[in-house]
DNA sequence: TCAGAACGATAGAAATTTTCAATCGATGGA
DNA sequence: TCCATCGATTGAAAATTTCTATCGTTCTGA
């Protein structure tokens, strides 16, 4: 019965018999029968038959709800069980925002000194994907905005705030400024963030609300893209302060404020509201925790 | 797997392997290769061995509760589907402390009347055993002290005060009283419920409490008997009030308050803390708050 | 309009798992 | 010491699950 509520949680991601049975490791008949076994036993259709898959029935959808709870709960069951035994082993998936990839390794490398048997799968997702991994048990934390848009039902622990810098090279207009407003940002060639991006979206805001708008060079999803063009000391971006320090700045870039509004906006860990946590994820949060006790007072 | 942790709790309930496969409809084999199986998965004993069963490993105890609540979850998710369909159906397990059996029915009559399709179980157990049914799952809901000694892990709603009358003839000693103190009480003979239910350990605290101690006549674990005792004219008892009227006064009987001290003590329904409750149990609690909300103000 | 591809259902054979009856070994009480 | 009880073990039978192969629909694009 679990296998086959594993079955349904694989099909609402994959949207697609096949590749779901495929993620499941099965033969797409045997996840077809699975279905249709779980159908019969709660006696109600799950899935909208058509020439292929449409999508859930009511039933369905409830259904979903309880099989993410009830594979989640297995799961934690099984993890706390090994936890109990052995310590803490086995995979912890995080995904995080571009943005926020960076500080990932300030919280996986104390987690990793005190339970050295846990492996890391980190992943750079968008702030919705994010959302959606968590609910469907594909990740067991994300890093992403608690503010701005909304979350959903997760627990959340704020980590950091993020501000905002240009940075750019010290010979470029505005490179020789202490502060710039995002007017002036707004009239500058800028490498950004692809708009499907929270901090893009976020940005293109303020931008407007200064009365400009983006006018991007050069998108990318990736950070690392985006960093390597300003470091040729040819390009300019809108990066969160915290980042900028981490990648480095060298004599070639500049990292100045930007103000006219000074914008805020909160990061933080987001886990699963299941009470209580997979082990894995609790060490996680208590990370976090940790983390944020030490640096904020 | 969902049958093996069935199979755990079975085993928890009956603490003998045998017992536990004849509770889960196969044979002992069968129970025993399923928790062997569970051990193996998890990767623990679960199960202390001896030559006959001696109880479970702090494993087998987490898994244990691991097992309640997944197995809840899945009866509650097959309920739910059942339900979006067809109504509110099946059984409704309710157990009662012996003084609160008579206001069951004030429950379950809007209840059927709104869910005919509803089947009832009323059972009649200590305040401690509702606890540990209500922990296994073997009822949906109990109605019991909710102060007075520990509740454990249990969602609450109060339904109504006790309080406590002398019931006794009215040519008996103190029969023709408006009221009578616990001191007083003391020195009649009583008819009175055994000492493992909380109700009799209520009156014999209240009873120490004024100096005397209970010297009952006769005892019983059910209030039909102690009534009837009553009834004869010839015998007195100790009664929450509501339950007295419930009964029925005749002109054998009088019902005078104990005062010195006015005690007083809240009966509830207790449900599982599970976050959906089933269907069956949420309607209940819907009803126990409907029957407040019409009585009460 | 039609060929071809994609999708999910179905059928039947094969493999795996589950279950049970029978029995064993160990333990504890009379 | 004997006997009853308990849980583990074994091997055969039964049930189930899974797979391969194939079918019927429904789109897509020429």
């Amino acid at each position: 019965m679990l296998d086959k509520l594993e079955y349904l949680l694989a099909l609402s991601r994959e949207r697609h018999f096949g590749h779901a049975a495929e993620a499941c490791g099965v033969t797409q008949p045997t996840l077809s029968a699975g279905i249709k076994q779980l159908e019969e036993t709660l006696g109600a259709l799950l899935v909208q038959r058509g020439s292929r898959f449409i999508g859930f029935t009511a039933e369905g959808e409830r259904t979903l709800d309880w099989a993410r709870r009830i594979v989640g709960d297995s799961r934690a069951m099984r993890e706390e069980i090994s936890a109990l035994r052995h310590g803490l082993t086995g995979q912890l998936r995080i995904a995080a925002i571009p943005t926020a990839l960076a500080m990932v390794a300030q919280l996986t490398t104390p987690y990793r000194a005190r339970h050295p048997e846990v492996r890391f799968t980190v992943l750079s997702r968008t702030s919705v994907e994010i959302l959606t991994l968590l609910e469907n048990l594909e990740i067991d934390a994300g890093v992403t905005y608690l503010d701005n848009e909304p979350l959903g039902r997760v627990n959340a622990v704020p980590l950091y705030q993020e501000r905002y810098q240009l940075l750019t090279s010290p010979d470029a207009p505005l490179g020789n400024r202490d502060r710039v407003t995002w007017k002036e940002v707004s009239e500058v060639p800028l490498c950004l963030l692809t708009p499907d991006m929270q901090n893009r979206r976020i940005i293109d805001g303020l931008l407007r609300g200064a009365g400009g708008s983006a006018q991007p060079t050069l998108e990318s999803d990736s950070m690392i893209v985006l960093f390597a063009h300003v470091r040729t000391g040819r390009w300019a971006s809108v990066m969160p302060a915290r980042l900028a320090e981490t990648l480095g700045l060298t004599a070639t870039i500049r990292a100045i404020p930007i103000v006219e509004p000074e914008a805020v906006h909160t990061i933080g860990l987001v886990v699963p509201p299941r009470e209580p946590l997979t082990p894995l994820a609790a060490a996680l949060v208590a990370e976090a925790k940790r983390l944020v006790a030490t640096t904020d007072p």
